[in-house]
DNA sequence: TTGAAAGCGCTAACAG
DNA sequence: CTGTTAGCGCTTTCAA
């Protein structure tokens, strides 16, 4: 690995010596804080312009202690929903005349490692986690560094870490308030994500409220796990076709998310089980998969651009010191409701069950 | 906005006076290059670990003129394509412990600036732009900074600029002669991206070249233009609908991207249009919506990870003085049969056309 | 093998 | 209003 030489760069030294003042005078202006007399500063800028000159960054970060640029620590680039997380925060932070540096981390001692590794060093400003893995004691270990931290989709009030939130809850009781109030569905089932995942197990928190409230009665073995995706979900659906095809009455399925309601939907049409008709679908995030495909998918809507947005200027802010005490932002999903399920919009369509 | 006050931070000084050497043997300790005797290495280590020291990246970036991070410009965060080769990027520099910024330029403009911006000021050792507008009064420009750039899917080489390309035209060829030869489709049309799109008109030549080959003739008005996305596509293909319906054998259609091809495919199949039978549709890019809808859909895959990975490769060597001539590196793509064309592993569905 | 000291390029007191 | 100067924290000659 040879050592790049680089052409000579510039200096405020430069531009000091063209304008014929100090450097110092050079550096208020280009700060534009200072007050500098109207005919220097003309000068000055001149020079600036003449050499095209612009600041050395780490130089300046180094004076500074500070970077100008906060992490955004991700599990993977992969995937619709970081790209809307990612795309929100991106665009607050270019508002904020910020610069992002992606940090893919994959499980908790990761997580810890870029923690210590890009605040200790002084990489970064701050860090934002999206989905964070970190396990408890991680947490702790981490909350010393807390005025430059902020986790999405984790409550970490107790540590005076800022926190972002989706209510899964109330998503998962919207969802299954639908099926049951608008689409009239007489069983429901739940096909969640892993079993441990808390958001799907929000979710599932939800959806027991939302048959509680409506004085049904829970199917038995009405909750399913998948792996959140599509093959998995056609396997759990290929296991209930025959429970809904010898059963009375319409079906409800709440889906962990928009693939796995995807996989169930093309497994129930495949057995010729007429979606929304028969069994009346909702996913989860509303993903382009809800909007591109037939019938379209109605799915809970996560405001994931403004969770981004908030998260990052919630932490730009707490680095500035703007605000001190830790904060929480809670942002609840909305239903849309499109063709998988039966609602006031929906033109009922023949059924066609053999 | 407050400046904040950051905990004292330690410094190679405190290490030092741990562990009772000079800060220059602190230094060529924690970078392992210089030889120290073991018995002071260890105590130098000892210190370290003690205080839990981490060097300032800035004050050794200033020091050695060399921030290990590159930049990734990019037009939008959205979308699968992106993130694929995102992801293919940031396998890449954390195998080679880079790091990477992202950084987002809508226009040429904004991608001339952050050239000068973000190269200029030392904020990163390279760019790695995807897919750039750049016009070419800017490339001019910018030639100057060739030895830290690179540039996806664009041909830059006559600047000595590297360069990490996509076959389009041969894309398109592969995907026509698919619906030719083994769709054995009568009639062929090309749904494009815009106009001027470069990729899209490699395709097209690509498409043309096929059908050449095989003595087909073109149709007349075979060609059409979209945005790329699902509802233009959804217009044009309602403009052709009736064309198809009224024709005798079988159509081909050659589809900017997965967007554009689940439109068309969409439209048609509401007109009762059988597809794959009467019409025979590929795709591009090989997305997630190829294989998560019915009919799933027979696309180009572009090796996008690959991409992403040569491209820091390559930069990073080329920073490094690795390689000092300029390098361009061309991926094909690959079709990936499935359900929307006939092919060898095609049941043929019985035609239910009105 | 180790240390002293001179930068790297910029900011910010402190004087004037 | 402007200049001098002392850092910021690390790397790297150059001597010892």
């Amino acid at each position: 690995m040879t050592t790049q030489i680089r052409t000579k760069n510039l200096s405020i030294h430069d531009v000091a010596a063209e304008a014929k003042v100090s450097i110092a005078t050079v550096s208020r202006v280009i700060n534009g804080k200072d007050r500098v007399a109207p005919s220097t500063r003309t000068r000055v800028e001149e020079a600036l312009k003449k050499l095209d000159f612009r600041p050395n960054r780490q130089a300046r970060s180094l004076g500074l202690r500070r970077t100008n640029t906060i992490g955004l620590v991700v599990p993977d680039l992969l995937g619709e929903f970081f790209s809307e997380l990612m795309h929100g925060v991106d665009t607050a932070a270019r508002d904020s005349n910020m610069n992002l540096m992606i940090i893919r981390a994959v499980d908790s001692e990761e997580e810890e490692a870029v923690c210590e590794e890009f605040l200790g060093s002084g990489a970064v400003d701050g860090l934002i986690f999206m989905i964070s893995q970190l396990d408890d004691k991680a947490v702790h270990e981490l909350a010393r560094y807390k005025q430059s931290l902020l986790v999405i989709d984790r409550d970490l009030a107790d540590l005076g870490i800022d926190n972002v939130l989706v209510d899964n809850r109330s998503g998962g009781y919207e969802a299954t308030c639908h099926l049951i109030e608008e689409s009239k569905v007489d069983h429901l089932l739940f096909i969640g994500g892993p079993e441990k995942n808390i958001d799907s197990g929000d979710r599932l928190l939800g959806f027991k409220d939302a048959v509680r409230r409506h004085d049904m009665k829970l199917e038995e073995n009405f909750s399913f796990f998948t792996d959140y995706n599509y093959d998995n979900a056609c396997a759990v659906a290929e296991s209930i076709v025959r429970r809904i095809k010898s059963s009375k009455g319409r079906w409800g399925i709440v889906a962990a998310n928009d693939s796995v309601a995807r996989g169930v939907i093309d497994t129930l049409l495949d057995h010729k089980i007429s979606v929304p008709d028969k069994v009346s679908v909702v996913g989860y995030d509303d993903s382009q998969l809800a909007r591109l495909t037939r019938p379209t998918l109605t799915s809970v809507r996560i405001p994931l651009r403004e969770l981004g947005r908030t998260a990052l200027c919630l932490l730009r802010d707490r680095i500035n010191g703007v605000r001190l005490e830790q904060s929480t932002i809670v942002f609840k999903g909305r239903l849309i409701r499109r063709g998988s399920s039966i609602h006031p919009g929906t033109t009922p369509a023949p059924q066609h069950e053999s």
